[in-house]
RNA sequence: GCCCCCGUAGCUCAGUGGUAGAGCGCAGUCUUGGUAAGACUGAGGUCAUGGGUCCGAUUCCCAUCGGGGGCUCCA
């Protein structure tokens, strides 16, 4: 950083030769030699990589340096695109209101956002007009140039900047001053980044560590304003809030229109969009926010859920125990819920005051609860009675309904919901069992995800936070150990997460990929060090002695809600088999063959098929189209050839169709598809 | 919880300071023999709720409820 890298005369054409590292090669060059004129032939090179570091493309290379060239559409050199774009953002709003003030701009994934304090907040029509600004500014081809600057410099240029002054002022603990800030500010010397025009006159600068494109012009027309919304300043609530405006920007024109196409994609997987069109569930104003029902044909679906999982959980040797929705207060004062998630819980329920004569309180109020989480009702339920080293592990399984008050802002269709059911497992187990349990946990939960059709899985290791959680180290260590044991042996990816554990005790969880490559936590398998001091736990040893039990929280679904929800959007709508709502519709090509179908429905409704007949008065083409867009998975079709034949046609979602199957053969097609779970 | 946007028929959405419209869906009639919309007729709305401004409010203002996009949060 010591060299200034802008604004210099060209390199000699020649001078003293320096060797350098050039993609892995080992060259000479002339020393003061540039990465634009090193890469001059190549345009896909955006920025260097200068000894691990990366740097602008006009830095000038050293003696002995390792250099790479950095492509735009490598994840680097995106991300350098997005900055840059961010900047030329900056650049159109202060055009159109030279009053704001500047935040933050750093890239993020798919795209980049600028932080602005304004009077008035953006409209969509701000940001078209910006978008025009924008592409006057790329079209105009100014130079990003990197200029040094001390301290105080830079607090003279900025001094009507209070959020960049503030930046300089944190530089030393830019890690750590909120979401982004690093791009800004880095540890070393501050530099200012001047956009140049082709005249030389600057048009704009900003405060910001780099790199940079070389020219706006590089920015193409892959960029686009995508919405406005507010942020705190640096991540805290506690701070104002500032008008954020998010774009996308992508090397071309046709990567920017794919990326589009996967949003829409998105939208019209959107569980609660496919819940409206195929009567899954719905939110009535008149419950509450937050608060689902299940319609018929939701209700199937998380029936068929629940049904295999019951029946796979008691193979794996869990045992089935239900609990109320409501308890008294004092369960969560033991369990510590009330210290440390209150805000979360639904407000209490005072219950049995009585008064007498004068209206004196002669019984105080019990104050009651709706559970916020089934483990403290599992304990009890340990507790009930003196334990034996010999019952354990014991699994204790249900699928417990919880209410949590999700704060209004959060609370986002079956994702975030305020009324859920877990399926929610507490193992009971010695110490010296601990690895196995997990072990046997996660082995269990991963099996169990793929027959839902997710096979696509990380790991997450969340690890203490010290100054959100209780228990002794040794105890977070070895549990931590143990976790992370497991994590490897199951030779998944594992990624950390440093601080996100519980209070009460560290995590994996594992993130499943989808259909469309997004990624969902689902199951968590967490270790409990707190709720059987808590509570006391014990179990008689073998040596007669009292023990303390460890105790393994476990969900697979999370949330039936939000699997729900995962699952919709994975499959579209299209469920498997197995899951859909219907899963054989039969349409007769014309009024007379509806009773030959109607043969064929009765048979596979005696297998136990969700099969039926569409006698509807619409004509033939509207029953295949209503059928289609009800994403029934099998469509049987019969008219003269076929009833001939004592066969049916198959039409299948993609719009396939295999004609004159033998009645007992498309039966036993439609049963296989059921009970191997395969999608069609 | 905070900021912005939104709330009109079951669904998707037009529209207006003088009490409303389309398409789909639904009902009925006629029609209908091979792979994504047959025709016609009809029913259906306190324009989210409550206040206010106004001669008059679905329309303008405020509040509440609900939804959306973010931020913060997510045991």
């Amino acid at each position: 950083m010591s060299t200034p890298e802008s604004d210099l005369p060209p390199a000699p054409a020649s001078g003293p030769q320096i060797s350098v590292t050039v993609d892995g090669e080992a060259t000479t060059v002339t020393e003061g030699t540039t990465g634009t004129e090193l890469f001059s032939g190549r345009r896909e090179i955006v920025v260097l990589r200068i000894d691990g570091e990366l740097r602008d493309l006009s830095a000038r290379l050293t003696a002995g340096a390792v250099v790479e060239g950095v492509s735009v559409d490598s994840p680097d050199g995106l991300a350098v695109l997005r900055h840059s774009a961010a900047h030329v953002l900056a650049q159109a709003v202060q055009q159109i209101n030279p009053d704001v003030k500047l935040g933050i701009g750093p890239p993020v994934t798919d795209g980049f956002y600028y932080d602005f304090d304004v009077e008035q907040p953006f409209t969509p029509e701000d940001l078209k007009a910006l978008d025009k600004v924008m592409a006057r500014i790329i079209k105009e081809g100014q130079s990003f140039r990197r200029r040094e600057v001390s301290d105080d410099e830079a607090r003279a240029e900025l001094a009507d900047q209070p959020y960049k002054l503030e930046l300089i002022g944190l530089k030393s603990t830019a890690d750590t001053a909120g979401e982004g800030a690093a791009v800004e500010v880095g540890a070393g010397g501050l530099t200012i980044y001047d956009n140049v025009r082709r005249d030389g006159t600057v048009a704009w600068k900003d405060l910001c560590r780099g790199p940079h494109l070389p020219s706006t012009r590089l920015i193409g027309n892959g960029a686009q304003l995508m919405r406005s919304a507010a942020a705190y300043w640096r991540g805290s609530e506690k701070n104002p809030q500032l008008q954020r405006i998010y774009g996308t920007a992508w090397p071309t024109k046709d990567e920017l229109r794919a990326y589009l196409d996967r949003l829409a994609e998105a939208e019209r997987r959107d569980h609660r969009r496919l819940g409206t069109e195929l009567d899954l569930f719905s939110f009535p104003d008149e419950i509450g926010s937050g608060l689902a029902v299940f319609h018929p044909k939701g209700g199937i679906i998380r029936t068929e859920m629940e049904e295999y999982s019951r029946r796979r959980h008691i193979e794996a040797g869990y045992s089935f125990v239900n609990t109320p929705h409501i308890t008294k207060a004092r369960l969560y004062e033991l369990s510590g819920h009330l210290d440390w998630y209150a805000d979360g819980m639904y407000p209490p329920m005072q219950l049995d005051e009585e008064l007498d004569a004068d209206g004196n309180i002669r019984k105080a109020a019990q104050d009651y609860y709706l559970k916020p989480m089934n483990c403290p009702m599992h304990i009890l339920i340990y507790r009930s009675r003196g334990r034996s080293y010999r019952e354990l592990p014991l699994r204790l399984f249900e699928f417990g309904t919880v209410y949590r008050y999700e704060k209004s802002g959060v609370v986002h269709g079956l994702t975030r919901a305020r009324g859920f059911t877990q399926d929610d497992a507490h193992i009971f187990a010695s110490r010296e069992q601990m690895k196995d349990e997990i072990t046997h946990a996660l082995g269990f939960v991963l099996d169990l995800l793929k027959d839902y059709g997710l096979d696509d899985f990380y790991l997450e290791l969340s690890t203490r936070n010290p100054e959100k959680s209780v228990g002794s180290d040794e105890l977070w260590q070895e549990a931590t150990d143990t976790l992370r044991q497991v994590a490897v042996e199951s030779g998944l990816e594992l990624v950390a997460d440093p601080g996100g554990a519980a209070f009460y005790g560290p995590k994996i969880s594992v993130q499943a990929k989808d259909a469309i490559g997004r990624t969902w936590q689902m199951s968590t398998v967490q270790l409990d060090l707190n709720l059987p001091e808590l509570f006391e736990l014990e179990y008689a040893a073998a040596d007669g002695t009292r023990q303390r039990p460890v105790m393994i929280h476990r969900a697979l679904f999370g949330s039936i809600e939000r699997f729900f929800a995962v699952l919709t959007e994975h499959y579209a709508g299209a469920f498997p088999t197995w899951l859909a709502p219907v899963q054989v519709r039969a349409i007769p090509v014309a009024e007379a063959f509806e009773g030959y179908l109607a043969e064929v429905v009765a048979q596979l409704r005696t297998h136990g098929v969700r099969a039926e007949l569409d006698s509807s008065h619409d004509r033939f083409p509207k029953k295949i189209r209503t059928a289609s867009k009800e994403k029934i998975p099998f469509v049987l079709i019969a008219g003269g050839e076929d009833a001939e034949a004592g066969a049916v046609s198959f039409r299948f979602r993609d719009g396939s169709q295999e004609n004159g199957v033998p009645v007992a053969v498309a039966v036993e097609r439609i049963l296989a598809s059921i009970r191997d779970r395969t999608q069609v």
